[in-house]
RNA sequence: GCUGCUAUAGCUCAGCCGGUAGAGCACCUCCUUGGUAAGGAGGAGGUCGUGGGUUCGAUUCCCGCUAGCAGCUCCA
């Protein structure tokens, strides 16, 4: 064939079409199955190419075709449903001045210079969206000359600007229907396929983010090749706002917050019993594990601050206030008081590892915009520990630490854990050669002891020394940064902390900071949501209700109650004047795990009626029986 | 911090064009004494976030403040 072009396409083989063809031919040519599902094409090189592009395209000798379902496709359909969703909107609002539209982590957006929309007129924007789809208009793209650009957004001040900041020659625009939108492309072949979409949310934004620019309104927005895809999407996000712990909490009566101290959350008794069932436990572990625990004090004198550096490096997000006119700070960190301990005796390498754990309360000043419930806070308890060793038993005790974080996270039902290793910056870190090599070592040596996959961060890690951060994956597979452990050449060294060595001199031990569940609070957070309030028996504020069927029988549900509360279970009894049914609904709506049925039966047996909070009716059983197996339940942490 | 939205009973919310407020749930009392997801009746409960302004009169309109919520890397 004269002229004819050969390209390799990936999971095919080489397909021929005739000079001047275009991947349109390609796709015909290869006859792959999903070829309706093909949305654009990947070139070796790794750009993303119209379907109606020429064959001859740099680079495009070897090809892949895409759809929604490939990363570069999805792209390309969120890109497709921002122009679709400018097209509505300059339809519906001819003064609306696209700006930009980019594809987003959650879907797309794109921003327009325009007054504000209301929900109604997001409705109608849908509408007209929907209608596009229907017109199944083909997307075409237009080369365009700078010249030719500037006349075509002649009226589009944000377009004008961009086009001027863009190099000749490399200009184009799409056009689907009457609207044209400059743009890089690539893009769907036709608005058809664009079938699924909701738009989410409206917001300010500013041109080219910047708050000294024009004010923009941004529309947010999702879209799916199909509408269960976009069904499925839609009933996550509406998991996601029922697991809210705000609202949870509130519920649960956990925990509130009050304007008189923004960021600053207050625990009730529930959220406490709760907050202690996790203490307790961490109090457990670490006995276990050979720890002291010590409690440092929250305001200490502002030259502590200096001396440890947290004034040069932290200042701005410290509380400070005086005390007789002395200046003191509000700790935002654990260390330098866990330094003072230290320092307050000579220290021998013989009680090496030194391992002090502190849950030490922070206050750290957090931009208002940025607090969030229990996961932003401006006043947290650290699960704070520091280990003081010898450097040639860096890599025990972080293999120790990591065996540890990991039966902790166990514990609590986190099972997916990552773990991040970084390592010295370029520049601007303190410690020797030595030292950095030698921790380095110790981590990575741990890790791979404990056999551990982890991902390396080079030049990550902070200017004191390197670390290793653990993120917990929740049951929404969100992840979260709650672990770290992490070596500190500065803290000792400014504090002038010793020990005595095997051979009598005083060396300067190092200190690994090590937090395991983070922030108590925030971590608190995460398990309410990863749990959705549905708590395990031992966690669980609420754990048991005894509900009499009738008035007569409150006796016997006290006595009930009594002896679990006896036995360690925390159990309530519902001696309100309700019907059964009531009851057992309210019980089920506050996640109690075991609703206890009491009537005269049970009161005459000595049993009591099972109910699980999954709904099943185990029938009557010896009170007895009953309370050893709770106990056995929380015992194993189930 | 910035931008937008919001702030009405303990909670969730309604309240038109300006004439000092309403529902459901929760709470209290009474009736009902019931066997596995809401029994009935009655009652109490609000300085309408806060400070100003406009007005004869402001929960309502305007401005400031405070707090809450969302967004604030994403470059056609």
């Amino acid at each position: 064939m004269a002229g004819a072009i050969r390209v390799e396409v990936e999971g095919h083989g080489p397909v021929e079409v005739p000079a001047g063809a275009t991947f349109r031919d390609v796709l015909a040519g290869a006859a792959l199955p999903a070829a309706a599902d093909v949305l654009a094409v990947a070139t070796a090189d790794g750009r993303t190419l119209d379907l109606s592009a020429a064959a001859t395209a740099a680079g495009a000798a070897r090809v892949r075709f895409v759809t929604f379902d490939d990363e570069a496709g999805l792209d390309v359909f969120r890109h497709s449903s921002a122009h679709l969703m400018a097209q509505a909107v300059t339809g519906l609002f001819p003064n609306a001045k696209p700006t930009i539209g980019p594809v987003v982590e959650e879907g797309f957006y794109y921003d327009f210079g325009a007054d504000p929309f209301t929900p109604e007129d997001l409705e109608r924007i849908e509408a007209r969206m929907a209608e596009i789809v229907t017109q199944d208009l083909a997307v075409e793209r237009i080369e365009l000359t700078r010249d030719e650009a500037l006349g075509l957004f002649a009226d589009n001040p944000f377009k004008v600007e961009m086009i001027r900041d863009l190099p000749e020659g490399s200009i184009s625009a799409y056009r689907q229907g009457g609207f044209i939108d400059l743009c890089r492309g690539p893009h769907v072949p036709r608005t058809g396929v664009l079938r699924a979409f909701k738009l989410t949310k409206v917001a300010g934004a500013y041109w080219r983010a910047d708050a000294r620019n024009a004010q923009l309104q941004r529309i947010y927005g999702i879209s799916f090749p199909d509408a269960a895809r976009l069904a499925d999407h839609l009933r996550r996000l509406e998991e996601a706002r029922e697991r809210d712990h705000r609202r949870i909490g509130q519920e649960m009566e956990l925990f509130s917050f009050h304007d008189e101290g923004q960021g600053f959350p207050f625990w009730h008794p529930k959220g406490m019993v709760l907050r202690n069932a996790v203490v307790e436990y961490w109090r457990e572990a670490h006995r276990r594990y050979g720890y002291q625990e010590i409690q440092t004090p929250i305001i200490l004198n502002e030259a502590l601050w200096h001396t440890s550096g947290h004034w040069d490096h932290y200042r701005r997000n410290m509380y400070f206030t005086s005390i007789d006119d002395v200046p003191h700070a509000v700790k935002p960190m654990n260390c330098p008081g866990g330094l003072l301990v230290y320092k307050n005796r000579l220290h021998s390498y013989r009680e090496f590892p030194l391992k002090v754990a502190e849950l030490g309360l922070v206050h750290r000043h957090e931009l208002s915009g940025v607090l969030h419930g229990l996961f932003r806070v401006r006043a947290f308890t650290q699960d704070d520990a520091h280990i003081f060793c010898t450097p040639e038993q860096v890599r025990a005790v972080v293999e120790e630490t990591i065996g540890f974080m990991f039966e902790i996270y166990g514990t609590f039902g986190f099972r997916d854990v990552a773990v991040e290793l970084s390592t010295r910056p370029l520049v601007g870190t303190i410690g020797s050669d030595e030292n950095w090599a030698n921790a380095e070592a110790g981590l990575e040596g741990a890790l791979r002891a404990k056999a551990v996959e982890f991902k390396l961060n080079p030049g990550d890690g902070a200017f004191y020394g390197p670390k290793i951060d653990f993120h917990i994956r929740d049951c929404m597979g969100r992840s979260w940064q709650c672990g770290t452990i992490q070596v500190d050449f500065s803290m000792p060294d400014r504090f002038r902390a010793t020990y005595e060595a095997e051979d009598g001199t005083r060396k300067v031990p190092v200190m690994i900071h090590r937090a395991m569940l983070g922030s108590l609070e925030r971590f608190i957070g995460i398990l309410i949501e990863h749990h959705a309030g549905r708590f395990p028996l031992w966690l669980n504020p609420t754990g048991v209700k005894v509900l009499p069927v009738a008035d007569k029988f409150a006796d016997y549900a006290r006595h009930v109650a009594a002896t679990l509360a006896a036995a360690g279970i925390r159990a309530e009894a519902d001696l309100r004047n309700e019907k059964l049914g009531r009851k057992v609904r309210d019980a089920q709506l506050a996640h109690v795990n075991y609703q206890l049925v009491v009537g005269g039966r049970e009161a005459e047996a000595g049993t009591v009626a099972v109910r699980t909070r999954a709904g099943e009716d185990k029938g009557a059983l010896p009170l007895a029986e009953v309370v050893a197996r709770l106990k056995e339940e929380i015992a194993g942490k189930e």
